[in-house]
RNA sequence: GGGCCCAUGGCUUAGGUUGGUUAGAGCGCCCGGCUGAUAACCGGGAGGUCAUGAGUUCAAAUCUCAUUGGGCCCA
């Protein structure tokens, strides 16, 4: 019998604490200390080390089961977790360090940090050296306790975050790492909005993954963040808020108390946003953000605007700029939103000054600019005609684009048209028009080229081919303008209105006059052609006007000056992805205008420039200068409107200097980050320390603005980039890859995925999705499944720790190099496996491959650790204490845990918090712990080859096995492997037994490459042709001998060419081509190709065989018995099988072991069942009728009873050992009681006295008594729960809940129904139903499916029952139900079903698996029940 | 119109630098198994013109060009 099958009783006896961890949530402790669930008794104590090991489980459990009346004080355990945590921190040294005290000793802790190509050695020791003390040496041992059992995300992460305050975790951890080499991490200040949403929540979780990456590395991270506060948002929401609706609105309300309302708001607004980055997990130093509000932030801003006066940079000067017409100012490229806009597409005609007959024409989609009018540009090279065309049976005479000239006259609806000239644009300049508007003198500046053609390349072959020109209104037109010594003309006013100048429209809105304009060209018949047309328009970033462009005068910051240098700092800067910045950024400096600075608002930092009527200016850069201005006030506001009041007289001329009223682009707020929030100029100190940023992280859309803004104004000031290193990543979109918008309704909050699913679900998922750069399409089942391997991973650790916990394991009592020689082969590829892990993961984050990291864990810990290590090691640990092979097994589940929870900890602040305080918690955080390094000469290739082969082999013999229906519970007689290569072979033979125990195969055989399976059947395959020709008649005879000789030998004489075969009393030489071979397979046998050769599997079935897999059939039957009848995993049963002869014998000859494996007390193995109650199973074809009986815990003391001395624990110790009763102790020797493990000697000796002393009697089995004892309890709880009548109970998840509920009903005597979609021989209620009670789902339908038919037959089987009075309806699976139908109709059942329920006094029961539905489905349903169980 | 990125089963994606077995996963679906980590897990199956077209090549999801669609940044 397998070793480990002994091992099933303590099993089931250590899986106790399970049960009582699950009290543990509401658990309370005497002594009101804190404790962390499950530490209590797993901790060692005076001792325990000489404490046999069933003893400690003893008292575990009554830890669980004796606890309960202890519990009338203390502190409620989730409160508990928070309170200090003893023995975990060495007198409150945070920084005591891992790597020293030895975790893990064998690979060498030097962590390697590759920063912007320059790296440098992270050596553990010697920051750790800087005079701090080395760990208390009886303290610096790792506690390893129980984790609670199942892993739920919200409650844990509340847990946890109230302990890392408590605790003040986050600053002792940044403390720990004071000594580091300085990385000052820069934060792009998000705009204070209020709420973060995904797309801020992806970039705040990158940046502190990071962050604890580089802290885990040693590095002394600078982790201030920041809040953009200025700016047209706040403005715009305090606009609303105090009711004003414009500029002169604001002034008459008053700009002080306008700022007011706007600082206030944004005080308000940025800390809820820092409470919900805490929730997401993200620790940076949320006490001390940076504000772009404050005092000394608006100085550094001045200082750089002075840097850019003192070089020149500084202008003002009149441009055509982008303006919002409702906010009234001018706006930047980055303030500007584009979507689709309908507008007029109009094609006018300018007739020729000279020629009034012929028109130019020019298309335009602003009519409203047209007024503006003051040249019209063509393309020097573009080839223009003169068209005669007739239209409405006029005759006109254009200029348009030879190109163009037929799409123009089919747009115009012409009868006819000609070409009658053509030339080149070159030969139009000067020629005069006349314009659609005439200006009033002294408006429209005349000059020498006004109203003529001129000639500009930007003029496309498009539509006409000749451009509308208003230098007052386009940037291009602008330029244009320009080279011919036009001065601007712009008509239009400050919110957008046409100015007096333009009598007609005066007082209207520009872009609303279109209509109004275009009837006007109408009337005049200067519209050739009007239709609508679709096209990209701006709109203010903030109120969504359509901007429009203005001629204004603004103040700039020349770009071309230091185009040349911020080109050559994108090129120094590292940008991941590369294109990044080598594409992407370089294109944007490239093309990159004259930056303009000013905006004509309010909540912004002023423009420090004052300026005198006589052109003399003055940039103040620094509060200092400001106090020579009259008004100062020492430490006034530097806002608006105070600093307007200062006032400087003007060192030329004496006159008063004014502020200029502007204030500045917020980009520029956020552009001098980097040296503003260290205080710089005023304090020198921090920024010495820190300056230039290390690394920044942003959004795609920063191309053009943060990382841009930064890049301009750090040359100004320090002529460099203040970063060095850039990641730009994506966006979130809505599932279908859509921008979220809360127009479109499709906006995914970050904050509900948190309370579903937890905060680390998410992180980890939008780390694993994608690239960091590229775009992701939230998808909601994307933190879901991120969760399921948290999840795997929580298992892990519970399976470990449950273990672990219970032998008190001391992780760090050894190294690796001292568990070297105890280590099996697979213990070794773990150990590889991890080490590859720890490399892949640290590559790819210092390549920033941040997906790659996370699935490299992610791999690890479903495939490596969960499905495959923990599967192997099961059995070891089981096995007896001090075992090294166990330890083994320990040290290695450990060492990979504890990697793959530090490696996480970055991605998942939370669960690998909590895990580590279970596991190791010699750090008050896993957060102080230290980067995994790896150690390359652990990881072995072909170690991982060779079970990468096993794998593959277990697997095809798994699906070999599925498609024969063979079981894995049978085992399989022999496997033969046959490696196409020679060290194929030895490099499985490495795992043979795990491949043994794995694919579950008795004997394993290998074959040689060059050599065939000796069981394959070689047979002669005579060729009738080629024997025929040669020897004609005798032909058949030879062929038939042929096949009868043994196949090997002739096969090698023909090879020979010697082979002769006798007949008739001749000698016939058979040919090489009178006969083929082939290898057949024995029966039984199974041939698969596997990628590296070729397995044979050998199911035949031996009586052995047959022996073992109908008795493991057996006890899974009883197990499964077990449950159904929910028996206590201790309970011990009595129990009877009835079956055929033969398997009676197999029974037999396995019947110590299934009675271990399934705590029976006694088994009687028989002809037929004894009692009708029996259940019958069908075993592979074989009726066998099982059926067991409870004997209470207290009963099996009672076979004892005679012995009074014994306690329980002593009853079960020798019932562990196979002594139920006294008769089988009886037949036991003095020496063989002595030496029962485990009975404490004293208790063996009185045993024994007391067997000779009474001659004991033999003792009956003892009967369960009729119900009293425990199993009256139960009664008693069922009674104070009894069902009411009427009532519609439901159950979200658990079958069982139901299935119990029903079974109470029939206790209560009423009438059984149960619909299932288990069939219904499967169905744990058959024993205590009748068939007709019984409707199986699957059979109401064909096809798998429900249609509406079936659903009414259903129905009416259901009000059938109630109708025949006291009737208990369990519906099963109502999920099947409703997916397989409209969820109405169903909803619309159970409607009727409840009512009918109610009316007739019944009982309805539903099971649902609540997961399978929509949310609102869901509550639908829920509604209509009664009560949820 | 220009620059950059993306396109692989119903959905999300791996592979692409370095062209070479049968394009690999997860979710969902279907079938089966396991059942003392178990509201978990495992195996199998169906499902792919690797966006389209052309080219290079003995060979293309992979390299080149063009086209289409989507995203970002600009004009």
């Amino acid at each position: 019998m397998p070793a480990h099958r002994h091992r099933l009783q303590h099993r089931r006896l250590r899986h106790r604490p399970q049960a009582g961890a699950v009290a543990d949530k509401e658990a309370r402790w005497p002594d009101g200390g804190a404790r962390a669930p499950g530490d209590g008794d797993a901790r060692p104590r005076e001792g325990d080390g000489d404490i046999p090991r069933h003893r400690r489980q003893r008292r575990l459990r009554h830890r669980h089961e004796g606890a309960r009346p202890r519990r009338h004080h203390g502190v409620p355990l989730r409160e508990a977790r928070l309170l200090p945590r003893e023995g975990l921190v060495h007198g409150g040294q945070a920084h005591a360090g891992e790597g020293r005290g030895g975790e893990e000793r064998a690979p060498e802790i030097t962590g390697h940090v590759l920063l912007n190509g320059q790296s440098f050695i992270n050596d553990v020791s010697h920051r750790l050296s800087g005079g701090q003390d080395r760990p208390d040496p009886g303290r610096d041992t790792a506690m390893i306790k129980q984790v609670r059992p199942s892993y739920d995300p919200p409650a844990m992460e509340s847990e946890t975050q109230r302990y890392w305050d408590t605790k003040d975790i986050y600053n002792k951890t940044k403390k720990l790492r004071l000594d580091g080499p300085d990385f000052y991490f820069l934060d792009g200040p998000p705009y204070t909005t209020g709420s973060i949403h995904l797309g801020t929540a992806v970039n705040k979780a990158l940046k502190d993954m990071l962050i604890r990456y580089w802290r885990m590395n040693g590095l002394n991270v600078r982790d201030q963040p920041g809040y953009d506060m200025h700016g047209l948002p706040i403005e715009v929401q305090v606009e609303k808020e105090v009711g004003v609706r414009s500029k002169q609105e604001i002034e008459e309300y008053g700009i002080d108390r306008f700022v007011e309302n706007c600082r206030r708001f944004a005080l308000d607004l940025h800390g809820s946003m820092s409470d919900q980055f805490k929730q997401l997990g993200v620790w940076m130093d949320w006490d001390n953000p940076y504000l772009t509000i404050r005092p000394e932030y608006i100085e550094a801003a001045w200082w750089t605007i002075e840097r850019a006066d003192q070089q020149g940079l500084l202008m003002d000067d009149d441009r055509v700029l982008s303006w919002c017409p409702r906010c009234e100012t001018a706006l930047a490229e980055a303030e500007i939103e584009y979507w689709d806009e309908e507008d007029p597409s109009i094609f006018v005609k300018f007739p020729l000054s000279d020629d009034p007959a012929t028109s130019l024409v020019i298309w335009t989609t602003t009519p409203w600019t047209l007024p503006a009018n003051m040249a019209v540009a063509v393309h020097p090279d573009m080839t223009y005609a003169r068209v005669e065309m007739v239209r409405k049976g006029e005759r006109e005479r254009l200029i348009i684009a030879e190109a163009l000239t037929e799409s123009v006259a089919e747009l115009a609806g012409h009868d006819d048209f000609k070409v009658i000239e053509t030339f080149d644009g070159r030969s139009l300049e000067g020629r005069y028009y006349n314009p659609p508007f005439r200006i009033g003198e002294g408006h429209l500046p005349q000059t020498e080229w006004t109203h003529r053609v001129v000639l500009a390349d930007y003029v496309e072959e498009s539509n006409t081919g000749i451009v509308h020109t208003a230098p007052g209104h386009g940037p291009d037109d602008f330029e244009t303008g320009k080279r011919y010594g036009m001065e601007p003309y712009c008509p239009v006013d400050e919110s957008g209105r046409f100015d007096s100048s333009v009598p007609q429209y005066e007082g209207q809105r520009a872009r609303a006059s279109n209509p109004y304009i275009i009837d006007y060209l109408d009337d005049k018949g200067l519209l050739l052609h009007h239709h609508g047309t679709e096209h990209r328009y701006g709109h203010c970033w903030r109120c969504r006007s359509s901007v429009i462009f203005r001629n204004t005068n603004q103040w700039f910051i020349r770009i071309d000056g230091i185009k040349e240098r911020i080109a050559e700092e994108v090129t120094r800067v590292r940008w991941s992805p590369d294109w990044a910045g080598s594409s992407r950024q370089m294109n944007w400096v490239e093309n990159a205008r004259d930056w303009c600075i000013s905006r004509q608002r309010y909540w912004g930092i002023p423009l420090p420039v004052w300026t005198c009527s006589c052109g003399e200016r003055k940039v103040v850069g620094t509060f200092d200068q400001l106090s020579d201005g009259r008004g100062y006030v020492e430490g006034m506001d530097p806002h608006r409107p105070w600093i307007d009041h200062i006032v400087f007289t003007c060192p030329r001329c004496s006159r008063d200097m004014h502020r200029v009223h502007d204030v500045l682009d917020v980009w520029f707020d956020s552009g001098v980050a980097a040296w503003a929030q260290l205080g710089y100029p005023s304090e020198e100190k921090a920024f010495e320390r820190w300056f230039p940023g290390r690394f920044i992280t942003e959004a795609h859309d920063q191309t053009r603005g943060w990382f841009y803004s930064q890049l301009a104004s750090g040359v100004i000031s320090f002529d460099r980039a203040p970063y060095d290193e850039v990641l730009m990543h994506g966006w979130i979109l809505d599932p279908k890859g859509q921008k979220m918008s809360k127009s479109k309704g499709n906006v995914i909050e970050p904050m509900e995925i948190i309370k579903e699913h937890g905060a680390d679900s998410l992180r980890l998922y939008l780390f694993k999705a994608n690239p960091p750069w590229e775009d992701l399409a939230f998808q909601k089942d994307g933190p879901k499944n991120a969760r399921k391997i948290l999840n795997t991973l929580w298992n892990v650790v519970n399976f470990a720790s449950t273990y672990m916990a219970l032998d008190s394991y001391q992780p760090h009592s050894k190294t690796m190099g001292e568990m070297e020689s105890h280590f099996r082969n697979e213990d070794r590829w773990m150990i590889s496996r991890t080490e590859r892990l720890r490399r892949n993961v640290d590559e790819s984050l210092q390549a920033r491959n941040v997906h790659k990291a996370a699935r490299a864990i992610e791999d690890y810990i479903t495939e490596d650790l969960s499905r495959w290590y923990v599967r192997l090691i099961r059995d070891r640990m089981w096995s007896e204490e001090g075992d090294s092979d166990k330890l083994a097994a320990y040290f290695t589940l450990h060492y990979a845990i504890m990697s793959a929870v530090r490696l996480l900890a970055p991605f998942c602040p939370y669960i690998t918090e909590e895990i580590y305080g279970h596991m190791d918690g010699r750090l008050e955080s896993v957060h102080m712990s230290d980067w995994p390094s790896y150690n390359e000469t652990l990881i072995d290739d072909s170690l991982e080859l060779s079970m990468a082969l096993v794998q593959e082999i277990v697997e095809h013999a798994a699906a070999e096995r599925q498609t024969r229906g063979v079981k894995l519970r049978w085992p399989m007689k022999k496997m033969v492997i046959k490696g196409n290569a020679d060290n194929i072979n030895s490099s499985i033979a490495l795992f043979q037994d795990v491949l043994k125990q794995q694919a579950n195969v008795k004997d394993i055989e290998f074959v040689p490459t060059d050599k065939e399976w000796e069981n394959l059947i070689l047979r002669v395959i005579p060729n009738p042709h080629a024997i025929g020709k040669v020897y004609r008649q005798w032909s058949s005879k030879i062929a038939k001998l042929l096949e009868s000789r043994p196949a090997e030998m002739v096969k090698k004489a023909v090879e020979r060419g010697e082979y002769e075969i006798g007949i008739e009393g001749q000698y016939l030489k058979i040919e090489p081509n009178m006969v083929s071979f082939r290898h057949d397979l024995p029966p039984n046998t199974s041939r698969v190709e596997f990628s590296s050769g070729m397995i044979y599997l050998d199911f035949e079935m031996t009586p052995e065989i047959e022996a073992e897999g109908y008795t493991r059939e057996l006890i899974r039957r009883i197990q499964q018995m077990r449950k159904d009848k929910r028996l206590d995993v201790e309970e011990y049963i009595k129990t009877e099988v009835a079956a055929e002869q033969r398997l009676q014998s197999y029974f037999n000859q396995w019947r110590e072991h299934i009675m271990k494996e399934t705590r029976s007390r006694s088994i009687s193995i028989v002809d037929e069942p004894s009692v009708n109650s029996a259940k019958t199973w069908d075993i592979m074809g074989k009726e066998v009728a099982i059926s067991i009986r409870e004997l209470q815990l207290s009963q099996v003391s009672q076979a004892f009873s005679s012995l009074g001395f014994l306690s329980n624990d002593d009853i079960i110790t020798l019932n562990q050992a196979g002594i139920y009763d006294m008769e089988s102790l009886d037949a036991l020797s003095s020496k063989e009681i002595m030496s029962v493990p485990g009975l404490r000697i004293a208790e063996a000796m009185k045993i024994v006295e007391h067997l000779k002393k009474s001659e004991s009697a033999p003792v009956r089995p003892v009967e369960a008594p009729p119900k009293k004892d425990p199993a009256a309890e139960k009664k008693g709880e069922m009674a104070a729960e009894k069902l009411e009548p009427g009532m519609v109970y439901m159950s979200l998840s658990d079958p069982g809940k139901g299935q119990s509920l029903l079974r109470r009903a029939i206790e209560q005597g009423m009438k059984p129904l149960l619909i299932s979609r288990t069939q219904p021989d499967k169905h744990p209620l058959v024993a205590e139903m009748d068939e007709s009670s019984m409707i199986w789902l699957s059979s109401m339908s064909k096809e798998n499916s429900f249609n509406p038919r079936d659903l009414h037959r259903l129905e009416e089987m259901i009000t059938d029952r109630l109708q025949r009075g006291r009737a208990a309806v369990l519906i099963e699976g109502m999920e099947y139900i409703i997916t397989n139908n409209e969820f109405l109709p169903v909803l619309r059942l159970l409607q009727n079903l409840r009512d009918f329920t109610a009316e007739r006094k019944g009982v309805l029961i539903v099971t649902i698996k609540g997961k399978s539905l929509e949310e609102h489905e869901l509550s639908l349903i829920e509604k209509e029940s009664d009560r949820i169980v």
